[in-house]
RNA sequence: GCGGGGGUGGCCGAGUCAGGUCAAAGGCGCAGGGCUUAGGACCCUGUGGCGUAGGCCUGCGUGGGUUCAAAUCCCACCCCCCGCACCA
């Protein structure tokens, strides 16, 4: 093969040929060989893979290759995600002519026409893209065991039993209850409305309000408030003169709310019966009885209030509420607005307000403050909202309650709110009302409100006990990297009931009740065991029908006889037995590995489940935490039109450089940036890697192996060492930059120093170089190392260990001491300017090594000063200023140049030097001189000789 | 607000846990030179400022502090990114 022609497309061709074709991946039980089972979470299959995906599997491919080539039975398996709503919700826009979604699969996914119309099928597209997104997975160069694959649903018989049999365990260990949960509603569409689904109100949920509850006569206005512990400030209620109200009887309380909270109360299972609307403006100056402290206060209006929000029933805290103030002070100001209602101005003038809330840094009316501060006009000024929050943060986290508030006073405000809520409650003065803080509108332009579901299933991930579980395996896994673990506490901390059943989307059924489905990330959760079963359904020793709930017990928990189990499934003892002992090899999950956006979700819900079901001895061994792909900088997303999918740029740039561009992009949990420019780079790095050793394969013999040699040799070890320490941590970037980058300054220092190279030494660098660079870059390794006449498969070769006999301190303590003095040198002609005919170079004298090797051996500057001016007047050495400069010279040395320095011992620096004057010649295009600082009939006009220490040479150049 | 992660040179990004190897790895970009018919690739040099001798000054979000010595340790502050749920 010629050097020059390097055809990656060839290449990478003819390798996955042959992976396949000879299943090199494939792995099955070896009891005397160690195991590693490396999972990724499957992809969803309603679109391309991206970059994104392309990262996250091929870090796990890049330890997975790593582990296999240190000698273990690596099991890598990959499955398809079908479960939810999205591919559904495509298919019915692609039904409706939906152009927008469209054009995306055209242009962005590059779906030919004839397909796309197949699509209005959710099922087609599916396989459509499994069957894509399969040959992208092997083009990849992923090192799959291909033979384990299936996907999720009801369209997967074998899978929806074992969905079943988990769900069914799950329920009988009490880990599925029943509940009910608001949630965001669209009243037109009939459906909870996700984040995705909406044109407004991102990211808005669901907040809890408590309702206080006015008595007014016969009638209670339910005012609702996220601060019910200002209650003992309230000095009136207010409620918008303009808007309409009505008379209900909400369960079997008469209740006055503004019309539109009708809805919302039914909608959160409640009887609500309407008697009669009124205008607010007939409820001013009726007086109210406030709840706990019995006082008379007045209704009065006020236009901040709207009758969207809450109840459109509020009460007044002036001091607290800069609103309330607000709203109070322009009625003190107009009387005659209050005479419109017919209201004697009187009632308002005699209105003041109530401190009950110690603030530091505020005196007793934190409201009128603010107010005043940031000079607020009016309630109308949008500038009110900036007050509330500001005094609302200040009091919550700093304020205590005055002793004006019954048994709450000297409480924190933020354990008044939550116990007067409670006991409110319960003493019935109060109720609840759960309501967006902001305005919600759906994708149908609907607006949102909240609705309670009633009687949904939930996974209990609220309960103590199953999230202790939860904590223990987390404080004994291996965590990559080691940050991410602290996040998934907190998130087991924080994490609620989760309702894992939905009506609608592809899935499978729920057990017990099938008119539901199981959620998609409910059935996500130890899917990984079924992988082992998949080997079997695929080989069609196992069918769906044998797969009962006897087959998994015994499968996976070691429950029942092997006896039973065959009656019960119709399969042979023997057949059972295999696969428990398979699924025994492989159990547990060494490494799961995804982006940081699973940790609150999927990857939490995989150790619930783990510890739930499955024994401590089978619960997972490791989690590899990643950061979220950036496309030339941006977040990427199809709308945006930045969406990279890896065919396109495998297609363009080829495996190998995609892989290392992604793997050197980032590691732990920094998110990559996918570049384009940065992969063309890699692309042509990766061809002058290949075409160098190729090159190394076709040498000539030549070159005797000397200290170049040795230190060329001494530097890979460095190298294997830093590599395998690197992937172990799977610090992917790290090991990359070193794999290809150190390692190629090495070689190209080498070549550079020598007139003639090594052979066999450059034969040695190839063939460790090309096994460090097969995990990143496996098409490319197997050929080099065919080409290197390496055995087998690369991807199989095994792991260059770290040969520690083969580090010499002494050659690399000697080159360090010529690139010294080459910097050195090129440094005096910066300073100078000058073009010097030849340069002299003067080596320290013996006793100056004495003093340094002992003074490297010191502990501190301070120690390595004595110890020098010891050693010195020892020898009786003449000049305490050369000693002082050879201390802090020695001082400043440390780490690993230190290391090597001390273990080198003393140099021969005239020696080291001699040998490397035709190289300084060469590369500096002058004459160079080297001299013994002691020598005898040295050229030496300024005396400069006697500044060498060692490491450092004297130079004169003239 | 709560939680998680961060702020280093033109850019990306090591270094911070165990203070001195640090004007700070590596890469990219840029500049000069070499090679070449030319361009690309490749190789060399430079890339904070100053400097006719290998040095000096300034510097790692901001302001203090500890230390012989701080990007690294302590305190306070500022800023940025990402989650916050029925969704894959």
């Amino acid at each position: 093969m010629s050097i020059m022609a390097f055809d990656w497309r060839i290449v990478e061709e003819k390798w996955k040929e042959k992976w396949l074709r000879e299943g090199v991946f494939n792995a099955d039980p070896e009891p005397s060989r160690p195991k590693v089972f490396i999972t990724f979470p499957f992809p969803y299959v309603n679109g391309r893979l991206h970059v994104g995906h392309g990262f996250s599997a091929t870090r796990l491919d890049v330890y997975a290759r790593f582990k296999r080539m240190q000698g273990f039975n690596v099991l890598f398996p990959f499955a398809w995600h079908w479960t939810g709503e999205p591919i559904v919700g495509a298919a019915e826009r692609i039904s409706k002519g939906d152009e927008k979604i469209i054009r995306t699969l055209r242009l962005i996914d590059k779906v030919p026409q004839e397909e796309i119309e197949k699509f209005t099928d959710p099922v087609y597209m599916a396989r459509y893209y499994m069957r894509e997104n399969k040959k992208t997975a092997i083009d990849m160069g992923l090192s799959v065991d291909w033979r384990r694959e299936f996907h999720t649903s009801s369209y997967h018989a074998a899978f929806s039993k074992f969905v079943t049999w988990q769900f069914n365990r799950l329920k009988k260990l009490g880990y599925i209850v029943r509940g009910t949960h608001p949630v965001v509603w669209c009243p037109h569409c009939q459906s909870p409305t996700g984040d995705h689904d909406r044109l407004e109100g991102e990211g808005v949920s669901p907040e809890l309000y408590t309702l206080v509850k006015f008595k007014c006569n016969d009638v209670f206005l339910p005012a609702a408030t996220f601060r019910p512990e200002t209650i003992f400030g309230a000095t009136n209620i207010w409620v918008n003169p303009d808007a309409i109200y009505v008379e209900a009887e909400v369960d079997g309380e008469r209740w006055i709310v503004s019309k539109p909270t009708v809805l919302k109360l039914r909608e959160q299972l409640r009887r609500v019966e309407v008697l009669r609307e009124l205008k607010g403006s007939e409820l001013l100056g009726l007086m109210c009885k406030t709840p706990l402290t019995n006082q008379s206060i007045p209704i009065l209006p006020a236009k901040f209030v709207d009758p969207e929000s809450g109840t459109g029933v509020v009460f007044s805290v002036p001091a607290h509420a800069p609103y309330d103030w607000l709203a109070l002070r322009d009625l003190k100001r107009s009387p005659e607005l209050l005479k419109g209602y017919g209201l004697d101005p009187k009632i308002v003038e005699a209105i003041n307000p109530i401190s009950i809330i110690k603030v530091e840094g505020f005196g007793e009316y934190p409201a009128i403050e603010v107010v005043d501060r940031l000079e607020v006009k009016d309630q109308a000024d949008p500038k009110a909202d900036e007050a509330t929050r500001l005094v609302y943060k200040k009091e919550y986290h700093t304020g205590v309650m005055k002793e004006n508030c019954l048994s709450y006073s000297g409480l924190k405000v933020s354990e008044a709110k939550e116990r007067i809520a409670e006991e409110m409650k319960r003493a019935g003065l109060a109720d609840q009302l759960y309501d967006l803080p902001e305005k919600v509108v759906c994708r149908c332009t609907t607006k949102c409100i909240v609705k309670v579901l009633a009687d949904q299933w939930f996974l209990k991930y609220s309960d103590p006990e199953w999230k202790a579980k939860v904590k223990k395996l987390l404080s004994r896994m291996r965590m990559f990297p080691e940050a991410a673990r602290n996040y998934f506490f907190e998130v087991v901390d924080w994490l609620r009931d989760w309702a894992c059943a939905r009506r609608t989307g592809l899935g499978t059924p729920l057990p017990w009740d099938p008119s539901w489905i199981v959620e998609t990330l409910s059935d996500s959760t130890i899917y990984m065991a079924f992988y082992i079963v998949a080997k079997y359904v695929n080989m069609g020793l196992l069918r769906p029908e044998n797969l009962t709930e006897e087959f998994f017990d015994y499968v996976f928990l070691g429950e029942g006889s092997l006896e039973e189990v065959s009656k019960a499934t119709g399969l042979s003892p023997q057949l059972i037995d295999e696969v428990r002992r398979e699924f025994l090899y492989w159990y547990p999950v060494d490494l799961r590995g995804s982006g940081k956006d699973l940790v609150p979700n999927h990857l939490t819900f995989f150790l619930f489940h783990h510890t739930a079901i499955f024994p401590e001895e089978l619960w997972p061994k490791g989690i590899a935490v990643n950061g979220i792909m950036m496309v030339e900088g941006e977040k990427m997303s199809k709308s945006k039109g930045n969406f990279v999918t890896l065919k396109d740029v495998i297609e363009k740039y080829g495996a190998d450089a995609v892989r290392c561009t992604l793997m050197i992009a980032a590691e732990d949990m920094d998110d990559p940036d996918w570049r384009s420019d940065a992969c063309k780079d890699i692309r042509e790095k990766l061809d002058q890697v290949f075409k160098f050793i190729s090159s190394v394969a076709s040498m000539p013999s030549s070159g005797a192996a000397g200290p170049l040699e040795r230190w060329l040799l001494s530097r890979l070890q460095r190298r294997v060492k830093a590599v395998t320490e690197a992937l172990e941590q799977l610090k992917n970037r790290t090991a990359l930059e070193i794999a290809l980058f150190e390692i190629w300054n090495d070689v190209r220092w080498y070549l550079r120093r020598t007139q003639a190279p090594c052979k066999e030494a450059l034969l040695e660098v190839a063939r460790t170089w090309v096994r460090l660079l097969a995990p990143f870059a496996p098409f490319m390794c197997e050929e080099l190392w065919s080409l290197l006449g390496g055995e087998g498969f690369v991807s199989k070769a095994p792991w260059p260990s770290f040969n520690e006999a083969k580090v010499d301190y002494f050659a690399e303590a000697s080159e360090s001491l010529v690139q010294q003095v080459m910097d050195d040198l090129r440094e005096v002609l910066r300073a100078t300017g000058m073009a010097p005919s030849t340069a002299h170079i003067y080596v320290a004298s013996k006793w100056k090594w004495d003093v340094y090797l002992r003074a490297l051996e010191a502990s501190s500057p301070r120690e390595a000063i004595k110890v020098a001016h010891q050693v010195a007047k020892e020898l009786r050495a003449k000049d305490p200023k050369i000693v002082q400069k050879i201390a802090v010279e020695a001082s400043s040395v440390g780490g690993e140049r230190r290391e090597m320095r001390l273990k080198a011992g003393r140099l021969d620096e005239y020696e080291v030097l001699t040998s490397a004057k035709d190289f300084l010649e060469r590369e500096l295009k002058f004459e160079v001189k080297i001299w013994r600082e002691e020598g005898e009939k040295v050229y030496d006009p300024r005396g400069r000789r006697f500044n060498a220490i060692p490491y450092k040479p004297a130079l004169y150049l003239e």
